[in-house]
This record gives C-alpha cells, structure tokens and sequence, in this order.
DNA sequence: CACTCGTGGCA
DNA sequence: TTGCCAAGAGT
C-alpha cells in the first residue's frame, strides 16, 4: 500500500521545487501568507472555474475592491457587472451575502476556523477547508476534483463518482497533519491540475509514481471512475433587441434565483424544448437577426434574435450597448453580437 | 442523493 | 464537431 509519511515528503520537497506561481498565491518557503480575503476570493472564483478564465477577473476585484470591508460597500448591481462572463451567478451573490456578513457580524476580519468558514454564505466544505488551511494554517482536509483524482489513482479505487466522494475523501484525510497543512492542500491540487490531469497525466514527471497504485497497474488514467451523465436537452427560444432613438438597449433585471440570477438580461421568450411562445415585448417593427447557440451545464440552446427599433421607457433599465454588452451574461452578449450595429437596426 | 447552476478551452 | 471538464455550493 501506498506509504502516507513518504508520499507527504516527496509531493511537499516536489512542490517547493514546482508550485505554480498564482498571482493569490505565497510562494513556498517564502514565510508569507495570503490574505484571507485574497484567498477567500480567489477560491470563490475558482469554484468549477479555470485559472486562466478567473485571473483578469481576480485582478479587476482586488484592484476595485481591495478589502472585505471595500467589497461589502459596493452596490449589488456594480458586482453583479463585474461577473458579468464568469458564470455560475449564485457565486456572486453569495459572495456579496459574505462580504457583508463578514463586515457586519465580523468586525471585517475573517473568521480564523473551518467551522467559522463553513457558516458564510457561498463558503461549503471545501472552500472552508481550503482558506482555513491556506490563510490560517490551520490543519483542514481539502478536498476538490483535483484531490479525488490524485486519491483515485494513487489507491486505484473503483468505485465510481458520485458515490466515491466519502471514501476518497476518507484517503485524503489520513495526510493530514499540523505540518504545512497550506502547502500540503496547494500541492495536492497543483499535482493535480499539471502532472496528474484528467487526460494524459504525466506520470514521468510525477514524484508519486512508486506509490501509485493506479501507475502500477499500467492505466491511471481510468481513475476515477465515473457514472455516465444524461445527455442534455435542446431548448430553443426568441431574444429581443430593442434600440431606442439615442441608440440604447432594454434591459431587465433577471430574478435572483434562477438561471443567471441577479443578472441583466434581454427581454426574452420562455426556453423549452420545442415549440416556445414567441410574443414580442411590446409590438414593433421586428426583424430577424439570425440566430445564437450557447451551451449551458444541463441544456443547450438556440436563441433566435429579433431586433427593433423602438421608443425608450416602459420598464426596462436603458444602456448603452458598451455598457450593457461588459455587464450581461455571455449567452446575451452573444445575442448582442449578433443584433449588430444599434445604428443600423 | 439528485438536480440546478456558466463558461471557454481542448482533444 | 461533440463531449469532457475546471480550486463546488445550495436546495
């Protein structure tokens, strides 16, 4: 079986030598720690997200918002804006709710324990472990896609996901020790997302491969298991485009919950499978505009684009399309592309 | 437990 | 092109 106390020596001694340098991150060794806020924000917005994908949007709070306190003070609406194009739209809303709990039922400052974490808005198991551990050092098990991987492989378990979470988060747990308890959760994740992908992991650069149970029998690469999932369904549904005299789009605020809750959106039909009732808005003199595709994690859709010039009011919030393209959602960003030009409609 | 909830990159 | 999937949380 694979040796916990060499395992932990050799992924910690690999880290020091190949932690990737995130701009949220201390590096190794260097005797510094993030800022809770810091790194309560970055794993936020690194909740089912890429890197890549949530570093500008890192920068761009942090530089607008550079405390909790500053973060809690901001309108919803400046917020919402601002993850506009990051996806999953609850997470910005709890992270206002959080924000604003920590300035008002916390003084401003973090609370300093996994159990203290867990109770904020938008803060789960995970996340709570993972700032207790890298803000606070505190020994926590965090427990992400890229640890039941690395578990899933090292101990080559069989059970497929969902219903191996308890067991792999039960391997996790038996690294965990006072020692490092940050670097331990970083380096775990940082083997996972270079080394010990998903697709082709690179077993001979990985410094595990002698205990890896999954290595040894010649396919890591089929851990962890999985249950197929349902293919998703087709929506289909009608958009609308409206201009007004100074060249300005309607908007209207989504509900909270919901698909894109909380965030701006085009007046709409309803989306479903098949047939959708298509009533414009108000009437005008509608045209088609083509159509959009976007891709959503349980259905696909296609949106059909009807543009019109009309006159301003009713209710509906009036933008700019500069503005209102920065603060919507990708799929009406995409249906704003396509209306073109606000002149020529 | 099962379902909802975005987006973009990549094989 | 299509499917997979990334530092999950809430209900």
């Amino acid at each position: 079986m694979p040796d916990v106390s060499l395992i932990r020596s050799e992924l910690l001694a690999w880290y020091d030598a190949h932690a990737r340098s995130l701009q949220w991150r201390a590096p190794p060794g260097a005797g510094t720690r993030t800022e809770p806020y810091r790194v309560w924000l970055s794993e936020v917005m690194l909740q089912q997200t890429t890197v890549p994908h949530a570093t500008p949007y890192f920068h761009d709070f942090t530089r607008r918002w550079p405390t909790v306190s500053d973060l809690a003070a901001a309108p919803d609406a400046e917020v919402m804006a601002a993850w506009a194009g990051l996806g999953y739209y609850a997470r910005a809303r709890n992270l206002l709710a959080c924000a604003r709990a920590v300035a008002s039922d916390h003084g401003g400052v973090f609370p300093d324990t996994e159990a203290g974490l867990l109770a904020l808005p938008g803060v789960g198991a995970y996340t709570a472990a993972a700032v207790a551990s890298i803000a606070f050092d505190r020994a926590a098990n965090v427990v992400d896609g890229n640890v039941e991987r690395v578990m899933a492989r090292l101990f080559a378990v069989e059970t497929p996901l969902p219903a191996a979470r308890p067991e792999l988060k039960r391997l996790a747990a038996q690294f965990i020790t006072d020692d490092r308890p940050g670097d331990w959760a970083q380096a775990l994740m940082d083997l996972g997302a270079t080394v010990c992908r998903p697709k082709s992991p690179t077993c001979g650069l990985c410094p595990l491969t002698d205990q890896c149970l999954g290595f040894a029998g010649g396919t890591p690469e089929r851990f962890p298991i999985k249950t197929k999932k349902a293919e998703r369904p087709h929506r289909l549904g009608v958009v609308y485009v409206m201009i007004d005299a100074e060249g300005r789009v309607a908007l209207e605020r989504r509900p909270d919950k919901g698909l894109l809750g909380g965030m701006m959106g085009l007046p709409t039909s309803d989306w479903a499978v098949g047939a959708v009732d298509a009533a414009a808005p108000i009437a005008a003199d509608w045209r088609e505009a083509g159509a959009v595709e976007h891709v959503f994690t349980h259905f696909s859709l296609t949106l059909s684009v009807r543009t019109a010039r009309v006159e301003g009011g009713g209710d509906y919030e009036w933008m700019t399309v500069e503005a209102a393209r920065a603060a919507l959602p990708t799929v009406f960003a995409k249906a704003l592309d396509r209306a073109g030009e606000p002149a020529l409609i």
